[in-house]
Formats: C-alpha cells, sequence, structure tokens
DNA sequence: CGATTGGTTGAGCCCATTCAACGAATGTGG
DNA sequence: CCACATTCGTTGAATGGGCTCAACCAATCG
C-alpha cells in the first residue's frame, strides 16, 4: 500500500506538471494569422452542453474545436456510414436527426436507436475499427465529424475530456440497458409509451416542446426500435388516440396527457 | 488546416516527450524494498489477453497490476454491488461467473448479461457514479477490483491502456445492440440457440470444452436475459433435446449439432 | 422429515402477428 | 396538367406463438 502511493504521487506528479500547464502552450505558439484562421465551431454551438464538450472549459473546447470538428451536412435519406465502412470518425448530430440500424444475415434488420442534436454515432465501431451498423438521416442533417485518432491523442492531453467521453460511452451502455429491459419484459403498449415518453423528454431538454412531437420515422422504424410491427404501432397509436392521451395526425403528435402515458410506462 | 497539423506536432511533441519515457520512471524510483512487495497478479494470469491487460506490454501491465488489481472473493449468490451502490471501482472477472440485471420500479427485472473469467463488472456505472444493476455471483468467484479513479489516471499515463479501455466499453456497446437484435426480431428458437452458441463461443475461448456446458443460472435467469418466461425456456431445451440438437440433464448441456443450433441462429 | 427451490409438462388463452384491403400523400414522367 | 407508381399509414379478420395457470417431480437444506 505504502509503495503504491508513493508511486501514484509521482505519476500524478509527472501528469500535473506537464498535461495541464502544457495545455494551453500549443494555442500561444500559433502565429496571429493563424489564429485568425480558426473558425469557433463547438463554441458558439447552442447544444454545446449536451455534446461532447460538455463540461470541458472555453479553453478547452477551443482546442477540441478546431482540431476535431469539422462540419459536414448530410441530406435526408442519405447514410452517413453504413455498415462494414472502415471507422474513422465520430460523428456529433449538430443538427437533424438520423437513425441507426444493425443488418441481419438472413435480411431482418434492427433499429437500434435515434439520434438527436448533441449525440454522437459511431460509438460502436471504436471496438472493431469497422461500422457495425448503418446510420441514415431521416431529416437534412449536420453533423460534426470527429476524427477519431486525433481525439485519442486530444484525450490523452485532455483529462476532462477522456473523462467526459468514457461517460459517454458508458451512457450508450446504460441506455442501451433501457431498450434491452424495453425489449425483454414491457407489453407493446407499455413500450410505445417509453418510447414517446423519451421522445418528448429529449426534446424539452433541447428547448423544443416536450408536448407537441413531429416524428421523423416511419411506423416501421419505430416498430423495429420496439420489437412490434408497424400495425401494431399504428393500433396503438389509434388507441392511445381515442383514450384521449394523443393526438395523432400523421407524423404530428401531440401528448394531451403527460401523466397518463407515464402511469403506462410504469415509472412514477 | 496548417494551423491544426502545426499544433498537433507540438501536442504529439509534447505527449511523447513525456509519457513513455517517464512511464517508466515512477518503477525506477521505488525502493528495491517496495519492489519485493509487489506481487504480479494480471502478468501470471492465464486469462490476461482476454482482460483489461490484453495488448499491453510486460512493463505497462506490471504498472497496472500493481497499483490497480486486488483480487476478492466472492461466495456463490453474493452481490459484488446492487443498484443505487456509488460506483468505485470495476471488477475484472477472474474466475467464476456472475449475472446482472436492472430493476423496472414495478418489480419486474431484467437480466442484462452473464460475465466470465475476463470479462468486466461495472461499465455501466461510470456514467452516473452509481451502479444501475446488480451483479450476483452464480458460483464462488474471485474477481479483481479495479479502483476506476486511479485507472482514469494511469489511462491519461498510458495511451495503449487508454485505447484498450475505449475498445473494452465499445465492445459492450456493440454486445449489448447484439441482444437487442436478438430481443427485438428474434423468434424464440432462435434466441436459445443464440445464447448457446454464444456460451460456448465464450467457454472454448477459455480453453474450456466448447460442447459441453454447465449453466450456472436458472431456467428463470435464461429467460429473463431473453425476454422469455421459464417454462418457454424449459420446453425448447426440451424440444432441441428430442430433436437431437442438444444432450439435457439439468444444467448439464451437451451440443450435439453445432451445425444444427447455427441454422436455428441464422448465421452460416 | 417437511419446506423450499428449481425444473418439466399439459391445457387453454390472449396478445401481437399475419394477411389483406384500402386510402392518403408524394413524386415522376408523359 | 393528369395518370400512374410508390411509399406510408390505417383498419379488419383470422392465426398462432408464447404466456398463464396449474400440477407434479427432483434435489437440496434446515
Amino acid at each position: 500500500m505504502q509503495g503504491d502511493t508513493v508511486i501514484f504521487k509521482v505519476l500524478r506528479g509527472v501528469r500535473n506538471a506537464i498535461n495541464f500547464p502544457r495545455l494551453r502552450n500549443p494555442l500561444h505558439l500559433v502565429s496571429p494569422m493563424d489564429f485568425s484562421e480558426l473558425k469557433s465551431v463547438c463554441c458558439g454551438c447552442s447544444i454545446r452542453e449536451l455534446c461532447l464538450p460538455a463540461g470541458l472549459t472555453d479553453q478547452e473546447v477551443l482546442l477540441l474545436d478546431q482540431h476535431m470538428s469539422h462540419r459536414q451536412p448530410i441530406k435526408k435519406g442519405e447514410s452517413l456510414y453504413r455498415t462494414g465502412d472502415t471507422f474513422r470518425s465520430l460523428y456529433a448530430v449538430s443538427t437533424g436527426f438520423f437513425k441507426t440500424s444493425i443488418l441481419h444475415e438472413d435480411g431482418r434488420s434492427q433499429v437500434t436507436g435515434f439520434q438527436m442534436a448533441g449525440e454522437i454515432l459511431g460509438l460502436d465501431a471504436i471496438s472493431t475499427d469497422r461500422h457495425i451498423c448503418d446510420a441514415v438521416a431521416l431529416e437534412d442533417s449536420v453533423v460534426c465529424e470527429v476524427p477519431f485518432e486525433r481525439f485519442e491523442e486530444l484525450g490523452q492531453l485532455m483529462s476532462n475530456l477522456q473523462r467526459r467521453f468514457n461517460r459517454t460511452l458508458s451512457s450508450e451502455i446504460v441506455r442501451e440497458q433501457g431498450i434491452m429491459l424495453l425489449l425483454g419484459s414491457m407489453r407493446s403498449e407499455e413500450r410505445l409509451a417509453a418510447f414517446l415518453v423519451n421522445l418528448a423528454k429529449r426534446f424539452s431538454i433541447r428547448k423544443q416542446s416536450g408536448s407537441e412531437l413531429v416524428l421523423r420515422m416511419t411506423r416501421e422504424d419505430i416498430g423495429s426500435y420496439l420489437g412490434l410491427k408497424l400495425e401494431t404501432v399504428s393500433r396503438l397509436l389509434s388507441r392511445f388516440h381515442d383514450e384521449g392521451l394523443l393526438d395523432v395526425h400523421g407524423r404530428n403528435i401531440q401528448i394531451l396527457d403527460q401523466v397518463g402515458l407515464n402511469r403506462l410506462v410504469g415509472s412514477t
């Protein structure tokens, strides 16, 4: 134990001596001309605190910003990446809406998630250096490309960034466990209610209405995500409508009874 | 772009100059007496390459070993941690078998995984600093406790370790996506077949028989994991037995027709 | 020894699926 | 501009896969 602490103090000393102080130096080394070329992307981004830069200082964000983020538009229906593509970058959704889905050998597919502003795409590819799912834009969108090799290097220099990223990865694990619970032990109406509640919550965090949802995905996408058939989703939406929980007009859904919907999920 | 590269070279230079060379120094600073107290744990571990130290050099493993791993026995039926416990450490299974499960408010629970030698427990807790599932030993087991704060510090100093850890987290995401596919779009017999094939594969990687399985979990555990009722699991095992795919004697299961089982899953 | 836990099997039921028809909206090319 | 195809969504009727309920057995444990 004693030996442990000694070594650790040394290690920590080394890290502190070099990591944080040097962190600022590189920026100072850049000529004024270079500085003028640096356009802040993340710094002025409205969803900064929902995204990778969450919890970083302005200085840190600036560093991340200039060396990492590369904005890129994606048209509705286009793929950001496909299964089998070699993995080079993570993508943070800036604006828009995506779905990710994995393919089974026999042609069946499973939607594994819907991503909106601030959420990260491609985390699953880190493990194998290849994308194992398809990411498709469900509306015209903009993503920030984050070259992963560089990001890892930056993580080594910014412990704060690395710590946040560990949390991002862990959150994705938690999210998926929630889906496992949903798929493994909820009935259809509970699944759909949970889905709508989750979507509403994520919209409202982003300062959008938490009761008026504009679905960007088809009934089939929802069904795949929830382990249901599209007809079942359609029927359930109609039933929720009849029961006064929702107002359903195609993809425009207004939540009329938030409490009733939550009761269905079982939480609260 | 030019500016990018300049700064990056500097950053990389800083890292290289301090990270790897210094890495060895702390050990040299320790007195001989301290050295004698250091017992290698991971270094001699038979599953080293399946566990956190995978891909590290001997020197790096030694460092990880001495400051991180703390072996700890867990009796069958005991909890390694419970939902709500504050998160301090990850645990690597050294020997034995665990299950993790999350609890729904209304009492329902969902088994989210079974962990065997070399697999890491607690990854989901990183996101919130609290454990969000229960981890229970299904047989007498030994785990290596890895205090996470220290591990993060070490990751900052060993880029290799950090990179591997990113992959570990990502692999867990991929694993869970596989379960989502299973729960969302497979029929009961496919699920059970996939489960058995996966279990057999993991046993055989660990130099154990890939055809003679000794299940450590109950039918109910399996059912929860696969989104089925225990009766369904029992019936399916009986059917597989009748069809000559398996030899089932309680928890001792021998796979008789590997090919037939794989055909059920749909892969190959 | 009874009590408890885990496993198997049967009978009937129900929820979600399958199959099918139809309508609305959108886009495309002549 | 219309005719046509395509995609998406809704709704009905019938089916069936997995669930519920229940009885029974085996192993383990106090």
